[in-house]
DNA sequence: TGTACATCAGTGAACGCGCGTTCACTGATGTAC
DNA sequence: TGTACATCAGTGAACGCGCGTTCACTGATGTAC
């Protein structure tokens, strides 16, 4: 049993994880793992206060003093988590807007099926996003989720404006009240999508047919 | 300094919370006061998992393992204090939706505008109940938020075939995906509503206006 | 009316646990000479 | 090319803390005789 035939502990860990250390410099790879294991777990426990520190170094593979090599502390892992997450959705959001040759309807459209489908993707991380944006816990205005959020939001706002402008939707509607309550619309359809799996009791349509009826509903309600 | 005139550990708690020991038989009282407390501090801490035992006992002037003997754990405790708020909400809506000589429009923006309007009154109990209803923690179905919510539901639904059968409302719609369609939008707008302080970078309209906003445009959206 | 007793609504101290985080350290990697 | 050294990416053990919950108990209240 020489020293070169003899499995370390180190060796062990390796190979469970896959993981090597970093070479000097490439400290940052870390990072994007921790990121990336943060989010699963996530999915898994579905709730920021059930998932540790420890539990996600142990999925990377590495041991718990490690994260804090990449993150001051718990919090400032879970906001970088979603906050990723949500910029996924607002490049979504953008690609759907952006089509500007097209009819403004078929915009908000794409853009409102863009919105639902990704929370149903992603549900555990939506309702994280969502959950997290509480009233008491905003008090740090550098840690909102909602700059990604803020350019979906004022896109939606000029998307309606260009509606009305372009004769399709009613020149009498106060667009913001109008884009927060389609905003508010969407949030709530996919909010109620995705927990609807627990409320056997309601017997819930098809997503697709939901969506479409709020979609329909919500156009038919501004259009000339 | 005789034993009549020494205040005791006993005496100083209750002249601190203002609660005697309940005679025999009373005990129950106890268990609404603790029910207050508990909703009390989970308005204050916006989520069960900051709201311990320990401080739900100490609101209420008494000690932690007295909480046990009217709830078997933390899980029961907080069930049942989220079941109280929206069994309020649930009556609510019944009063809205009942009155069935009028036409149904007005009574479907009665009930959406009394559901916002409590959950803006309510926001944390609001949030904390929604919060709850988590796909991953239903898995006892005794233990859902959903009764009273079932029944609020099938009211709205019944309410808009009401509005399609007095061809108020379109012939074509097909009920169900309507009605969690305009449930979502609903839900959605007040849950924004709510949220809104934390955004400070979106500007966001009065809260009646979008109100208004997102019930005329479904409205508008079903109308024949 | 007095008194022994059962019952009930609580209490105080302690339990084990898992958590976020800190600390002193190790050992591989790259670099200067 | 060899070697001493600085740097960097980690590790293992331990910390203090607060939590939910349990346990043995106390003392006021009501009741039977």
């Amino acid at each position: 049993m020489s020293e070169t035939t003899t499995p370390t502990a180190t060796d062990d860990a390796r190979r469970a994880s896959g993981r090597r250390r970093a070479r000097k410099g490439e400290g940052e790879l870390l990072r994007d793992e921790i990121l990336d294991a943060a989010e699963d777990l996530l999915v898994e426990k579905g709730s920021m206060d059930e998932v540790t520190i420890r539990s996600v170094a142990k999925a990377v593979g590495v041991s718990a003093p490690a994260i804090y090599l990449h993150f001051a502390d718990k919090d400032e892992l879970f906001y970088e988590t979603c906050r990723r997450v949500f910029d996924v959705l607002n490049q979504r959001l953008i690609e759907a807007f952006g089509d500007a040759d097209r009819p403004v309807a078929e915009r908000m459209t794409r853009a409102g099926r863009a919105y639902i489908q990704f929370a149903l993707e992603h549900p555990d991380q939506y309702l994280v996003i969502f959950g997290s944006i509480h009233p008491d816990q905003m008090d740090d205005p550098d840690k909102m989720m909602t700059d990604p959020g803020v350019q979906s939001f004022e896109m939606l706002v000029s998307v309606i404006q260009a509606g009305v402008d372009a004769e399709e939707f009613r020149s009498d509607l106060d667009v913001p009240s109008v884009a927060v309550a389609v905003w508010g619309a969407v949030h709530g359809v996919a909010q109620i999508l995705i927990t609807k799996r627990g409320m056997e009791r309601i017997e819930i349509p098809d997503d697709d047919q939901v969506i479409d009826a709020v979609l329909a509903t919500l156009l038919e309600g501004i259009r000339v």
